[in-house]
DNA sequence: TGCTTTTATGCAAGCGCTTACATTAACCTT
DNA sequence: AAGGTTAATGTAAGCGCTTGCATAAAAGCA
């Protein structure tokens, strides 16, 4: 077989097996119809018979290109970014673009510097989560003129363009739906709101929905909780212990959702009966959940598509990306009931 | 602020402005102590002044590494990967290195490619799911002198190095517990077992703790499914209709456990008194479902972490990774009842 | 057939960085 | 203080590829 370490072959060691100049090899290889069909066909058989792999940093340094695109998210552990990041990665391939991820954790000083880091890696663009973020990573980016879209959340006035949705708009239809039921008493669990607009947002829709029926909206009781079922679970005893008259209890995500659902019945309260619990995202969990959980549906392997289209479009034809607002709905199932009668 | 399309500073320019060599700025950055405090000052500063950032070809070029390894997995649909995933790069980080991605969809076809896309973006090492490929695939690996590592799966004789756990030993165990509780009509719900090797190894398990007992393996009733709840469910009524007198039925993993699970209550038995059922994975799924499930619980975090730290120091000190077997244990829980009297 | 246009190929100059080697400055020894 | 080390810096040769420009070959036209 081949010697342990033989050096890689070239496009020079190419051109020369092939009888033919390092620039007809590189044509044949990028611009196949710049080159005549006998001679690409000895360029061919040439790569295959050296096993010929064109060099990445050669190829990068010349093109300054990597067609590689760098997505930074809270975690994988939720599910929900996950499946995002999948639908995400599906079509940067078929658009032949690879994914690089780096992950911060919810930590703001996190993603500034996987900013950094996938930048200097050569990333080509970058996919953001949220809006929130200091305007020194926003100055870098600019600066470093690589193309940043942000997708989970949806604000045309923001500086990076985004594809994602309403996170006040999507929680105020739910809080509408719990208010029709007749709650007055509620409570929210969410996830820490500092330097998370998304958290923060659907928070303030919640709010929002409480002014319009001339609830104060400072009666709102909030507990906030890392992600994590055990987490939600805390959080609500905690709740219910703050404030037991409350209702109804909006979760700022199905797992979260979970785990007051859990630590509600482990209480002795039946939902819906005795307490409407709702959750966010409408992840497989909710259906599973007993009971199944009023959530929101927010349409993620469609924000992953977009985002890569776009991004793909503004490399490859300019397309400055549409900030683009994608509906979501609030998805009834049986955790959600009536107020109980006082 | 800075001119639309002023070109980017280069190591050029820095050398100038601190009026050093290039060679001095290079050293600089990457060998800090091989540089006299006072010039590393006049450097720093400079870079600063012009807001340098090293250009990535170049470097890659240059040094031959790009510090990205590359991960392929079927798909970071499924929680567990995703987690794997997650820990693997927090790991890699750690150590200065990033995450390039690829998912193959569990098809052979897919991963090739992906091997192949991945070396050519520069991967310096590769993270693979199991050991089932092609030879094709593995003598590319090796003719490119990537180092790969296989994770999901424990095989010391295989061609490449795993860190993993014996999927066939993992299944055997839980396959011994529902023998103890006295099941003879044995069902299974398997992803497609072509060209996954954890798939198949948990099938033998299974198979192998029949033969300890003297039951005839060819009598376990198995029924392949695609990922998915609903797959599960739909697999489960096809199990009981070919099988009726079916008393438990082993799942591959958790999503299609539950899947079988809702389907079990939906056809009106009880689980586990009518017939039990487990899953593998041992995700969070597993917990929440209603009765909770018996599983097998995988340690994908380490996994990650570890496959992380064996791809670096081979990298870094050309350590040779040492396959490694890591232990799984059954986590008993509801879904797992004794065998119902005949 | 001779001349112009088109098409295919080759030449060679970088791209921005790292690093072996050469050179110079600083520091010990005795 | 002279010779010998060691530390700090500079010089310059690539790394493997792309691409503008020049050139040669083929094709089209009258």
């Amino acid at each position: 077989m081949t010697s342990e370490n033989r050096p890689a072959p070239t496009l020079h060691d190419v051109a020369a097996h092939a009888g033919v100049s390092t620039a007809t090899v590189s044509r044949a290889l990028n611009f196949p119809d710049k080159v005549a069909p006998k001679t690409r066909e000895l360029v061919e058989s040439a790569i295959s018979q050296l096993g010929y792999t064109p060099n990445f940093g050669a190829r990068v340094m010349a093109a300054r290109r990597t067609h590689t695109i760098g997505a930074i998210i809270p975690t994988m552990d939720n599910a929900i970014f996950a499946r995002g990041l999948q639908a995400f990665q599906d079509e940067l391939r078929a658009h032949g673009y690879t994914m690089l991820v780096a992950t911060c954790g919810y930590m703001a000083g996190a993603e500034a510097e996987a900013i950094r880091t996938l930048i200097a890696r050569g990333a080509d663009a970058l996919l953001l989560i949220g809006h929130a973020r200091d305007a020194e990573s926003l100055r870098f980016v600019a600066a470093q003129n690589v193309p940043a879209l942000v997708t989970w959340a949806y604000d045309p006035d923001a500086t990076l363009p985004s594809v994602g949705f309403d996170n006040v708009a999507a929680m105020r239809a739910m809080a509408d739906a719990v208010l029709a039921e007749g709650h007055r008493q509620l409570g929210l669990i969410t996830a820490p709101t500092a330097g998370n607009d998304r958290a923060a947002g659907r928070q303030q829709g919640i709010r929002d929905a409480m002014a319009a029926e001339n609830l104060d909206p400072a009666l709102l009781e909030v507990v906030e909780a890392p992600y994590g079922i055990e987490n939600g679970a805390h959080a609500f005893a905690r709740l219910m212990r703050r404030a037991p008259q409350t209702t109804a209890v909006f979760c700022g995500n199905d797992v979260l959702a979970v785990g007051a659902l859990r630590q509600a019945r482990a209480m002795g309260l039946r939902v819906p009966e005795d307490i409407s619990i709702t959750g966010f995202d409408d992840i497989e969990l909710a259906e599973i959940a007993e009971p199944p959980l009023t959530t929101v549906h927010v349409p993620h392997r469609d924000m992953g598509r977009m985002a890569a289209q776009m991004l793909v479009a503004r490399l490859e034809n300019g397309v400055i990306p549409k900030p683009t607002d994608l509906p979501t709905r609030v998805v009834r199932r049986g955790s959600l009931g009536p107020a109980p009668h006082a």
